[in-house]
DNA sequence: CCTCTACTTGCTTGTTGCAAACAAGTAAGT
DNA sequence: ACTTACTTGTTTGCAACAAGCAAGTAGAGG
C-alpha cells in the first residue's frame, strides 16, 4: 500500500516535511485519478496511498476541489512550458505543427500526469466554480501562446496578414480539446488520436495560408 | 419544491404511472444537473423534486449511472434527430454548415436539456465504463452522419473525391466537442461560441474543396 | 555554546452529517 | 390473488471538521 521510504534524513525542517507530503500526495492523487477517475478518488485513499493517515489530504487541501486545483496548478505550469519548449523559436504554421506533434507525443506516451490533468480539466466544467478559475487561466494562456505564434508568423512574412488571428487560435484550441476528449474517451485507439493530430496540422495549414 | 400537478386522471394504468414518474424524474434531473452539475446532483433530490419520495430514483434507476445513462439515451436520441432534421436533404459543405448553424442555435438558446446532456458527456470520461458505452454509440453515430453528408457531397460532384472522408468527419466532430467544452466552461461568452461555430464552417469549406 | 522550556506547525484520530445502495414493507393497479 | 409502483428503514462509506498528539523551532538562563 505505502510507497518509497528511501533515505529519510531523520531530521527534517518543517518546510521539508510539508514539501514531501505535498509531493507524495500529489503523486498518489495522480495515480488514483488515472486509475479510477475523479469521482471515485477519495481524499482518504490519497492520504493513505501517500503513506500518511486518512485525514491528511483533507487537512492539507481542505477538500477535494482544493487538492484538485493544487494538482492542476502544479501539472499545468509544467505542461504549458513543455509545449512551449517544443516550439522553441519556430513561428507560424511551423510552431503550430511542432506544438501539435509534441502534444501527440506526450499524450500517446500516456503519462498519468497528463491523463489526470486532462481528466480534471473535463471534470471541472459545470457550475462548480472552484476549479473553473484555475482552468480558465490555463486556457487563456494557451490561446495567447497560439495567437502569438500566428502573429509572429505574420510578422515574419510567412502568413497572409488578413487572417483573423484570434479566430484561428480559438479554433486550434477547441480542436485540441476535442482531440483530448477522444483520447480520454477511447484510450486504446491510438491510431485515431494520431490521425486527429495529423488532420489538425493539415487544417491549420489551410487556415494559415502563405503570403 | 414540487412541480406541475395539472390533471391527474385519478385512475391510471401502471404503464402510465411509470411513464409519468420517469418523465418527472428526467426533468428534475435535467434541472438539477444544469443547476449544480453532476457531482452535486443527488438521487434523493431528483426523487423529491419530481414530487416523489427520496428513494424512488434509486429504486428505478439503480444508481446514479443508471439515471444518467437513461437521461443520455432519452435526450441523445432526440438531439441526433434534431440535428439531422436541420440538414434535411442537403449534402456536402451545405449539410455541414446547416448542422453547425443548428448546433449553435440549440446551444445558444441554452436549453437545460442540452446543457445537462453535454455535462454528462464530459462527466463520463475517465475509467468509469458505465456511461462510456452509451456515449460512444452516440459519437459513432454522429461521426457516421457527418461522413455520410460528405460522401453524399462527393457523389453529387460537389466535393473533390480525393478528400479523406473519415479524417474530415473526425476533425469536425472533435471540433464540435471542443466548442461545446468552451460553451460549458464559459456559458456567458456567447460571442465566442458564435465565432467558434462560424470559424468551424470556414474550416470545413477549406477542408472540403469543390471539385 | 548548550539546553531546557514555551510555542508553532505537521499530522492523526474521533465524530457528525449526508448520500448511495439495498431490503423490507405498503399501496395502487390487474 | 398477485403483480407492480412506490415508500420507509437501515447499512456503509466518504467528506468535513474538531480536538488532540508529535515533531520541529526559538529564546532566555545557565
Amino acid at each position: 500500500m505505502d510507497a518509497q521510504v528511501s533515505t529519510i534524513p531523520a531530521k527534517r525542517t518543517q518546510a521539508e516535511r510539508t514539501a514531501e507530503s505535498d509531493n507524495r500526495m500529489l503523486n498518489a492523487a495522480i495515480t488514483l485519478l488515472a486509475e479510477k477517475g475523479a469521482a471515485r478518488t477519495t481524499l482518504k485513499e490519497v492520504g493513505e496511498q501517500a503513506g500518511y493517515s486518512r485525514g491528511l489530504a483533507s487537512y492539507r487541501f481542505g477538500n477535494k476541489a482544493g487538492l484538485f486545483s493544487f494538482l492542476i496548478r502544479s501539472v499545468g505550469e509544467d505542461w504549458l512550458e513543455e509545449l512551449q519548449s517544443a516550439v522553441t523559436d519556430k513561428v507560424g504554421v511551423d510552431a503550430i505543427a511542432s506544438a501539435t506533434d509534441a502534444h501527440y507525443r506526450f499524450v500517446s506516451e500516456s503519462a498519468d500526469r497528463i491523463r489526470a490533468f486532462y481528466l480534471l480539466w473535463f471534470d471541472s466544467i459545470g457550475p462548480e466554480p472552484e476549479l473553473r478559475e484555475v482552468i480558465s487561466k490555463i486556457h487563456e494562456r494557451r490561446q495567447i501562446d497560439v495567437a502569438n505564434w500566428i502573429t509572429a508568423g505574420i510578422e515574419a512574412g510567412k502568413i497572409k496578414p488578413e487572417v483573423d488571428v484570434d479566430e484561428v487560435a480559438g479554433q486550434f484550441c477547441a480542436a485540441i480539446i476535442g482531440i483530448v476528449y477522444q483520447w480520454l474517451a477511447m484510450p486504446h485507439d491510438n491510431e485515431k488520436i494520431y490521425q486527429l493530430h495529423e488532420g489538425l496540422k493539415k487544417q491549420m495549414q489551410l487556415a494559415l495560408p502563405a503570403k
